[in-house]
DNA sequence: ACAAAAGTGTTTAGATTACACCCATGA
DNA sequence: TCATGGGTGTAATCTAAACACTTTTGT
């Protein structure tokens, strides 16, 4: 113990890029900042990392306390912990980066916090590093998709082939051909085609697919290649 | 200040995965630890992160300490904060991984620490949650390996095409084609040839090579397919 | 000349890309 | 029947993988 003392302690917090997929957009759920300093500033989801918890169990609570939900994909970015980040006092910070159905979580719990979900080709000047945090989440984000089926954790149980593309298009911020794409999930075969079809697009009508339920983690080579 | 007050303050630490390669190995920096707990017993090089720099500086120093060596490739892998992960006390820990020319590195430097390089096939147990961070940063390097070309982080600057290859078949602990790992490697452009050969494994002599010295972060697709 | 390592070429299989074309359906 | 998205097929191109073959050179 002696030889722990003589170092210093710091504050420890995490800040949480909480990702979703609406209208056709990924979008980052912000708020303005609550207490000084940058009080009213656009900040990432954040909270300090309490004695009795590992910094993933931290960043659980507050996803769970700012959208209701709980078991949500969850990874870590990576820390941030110039001496000067914070100006109030030393903060090192983990950021983490979620992805979350918005059709599925909790509005009152996002309005009691004043948080807003903002499309991510339109976002403000955030804190601190907010920013380069959200950045490297994006491309956390485009990796993970080029290599697993991010669907359903951001699309309800039950979507068509076209939004699964849209999705990836939103992910990957560039288009992606529509046959192409079809052949290259189906090949996976992770999807399973349901009976229902989804008609509020077209006439004729797109099929609903939802994830196999009896695949664990599959092994996936490579999806898109980005 | 007052909202942060109310927060407890931890130790935070940085443990280096610093690998090297040596006799077609890849090999590990290790010491037996010299203060309890679990003194004697192997660890990653590491120390806390003080008031005046960020964590990737405290990495950089420890390399610096332990190794004699500056301006290295050093990344980070990941945070552990369970806040059990050190019995003594609470510390989280950032891990970082480390790229070296052991035929650079200060020996003495090294053996001041009654530190050893062991080949990663033979790892002894290692304290805490040290074998995960080892393992965690492999699968770093084996990824960087599969995008950009490694070489010259650990190999001296002149290498044969031989040489590069077992340097990879050492990283993704399997065999490589001989002739497609040349001419996949050759298709990048950023190798220049030398006119020097190397003639101590056979009469032919094999080429060296050395990365050219006017590529900036070169765009590689993937290199190795993985 | 030949052994042994270095280096090149060839063939095949599979993946990627671009894009043309067919299908189903409600108005 | 036709306009509109939904879905399929195909040819051209590129890449990966396996492996046979040629080159070089000291002895």
């Amino acid at each position: 113990m002696e030889f722990y003392k003589i170092h210093p302690q710091h504050y420890v917090s995490v800040d949480c890029v909480i990702l979703g997929y609406q209208d056709e957009e990924i979008k980052l759920l912000l708020y303005p900042r609550s207490f000084e300093p940058y009080k009213g500033n656009w900040s990432l989801l954040g909270g300090f990392v309490e004695d009795y918890e590992s910094a993933d169990e931290a960043a659980a609570r507050i996803l769970k306390q700012t959208t209701g939900l709980e078991q949500i994909f969850l990874e870590q970015v990576c820390s941030f912990s110039d001496p000067n980040r914070d100006p109030e006092a030393r903060v090192i910070s983990l950021a983490y980066y979620a992805l979350i159905r918005i059709d599925l979580h909790d509005e009152e719990c996002v309005r009691e916090n004043g948080a807003y979900w903002i499309p991510i080709r339109k976002l403000p000047n955030l804190i601190f590093d907010h920013q380069e945090m959200f950045e490297k989440a994006l491309v956390k984000l485009q990796q993970k998709a080029g290599y697993s089926l991010v669907g359903s954790e951001l699309l309800p149980e039950m979507f068509t082939m076209i939004q699964l593309r849209k999705l990836y298009e939103a992910i990957l911020q560039r288009e992606l051909d529509p046959g192409n794409f079809r052949k290259k999930i189906l090949s996976l075969g992770v999807l399973e085609r349901l009976d229902k079809k989804d008609t509020s697009e077209s006439r004729k009508g797109a099929f609903y697919y939802k994830v196999k339920s009896n695949i664990g983690e599959i092994d996936i080579d490579r999806i898109i290649k980005f």
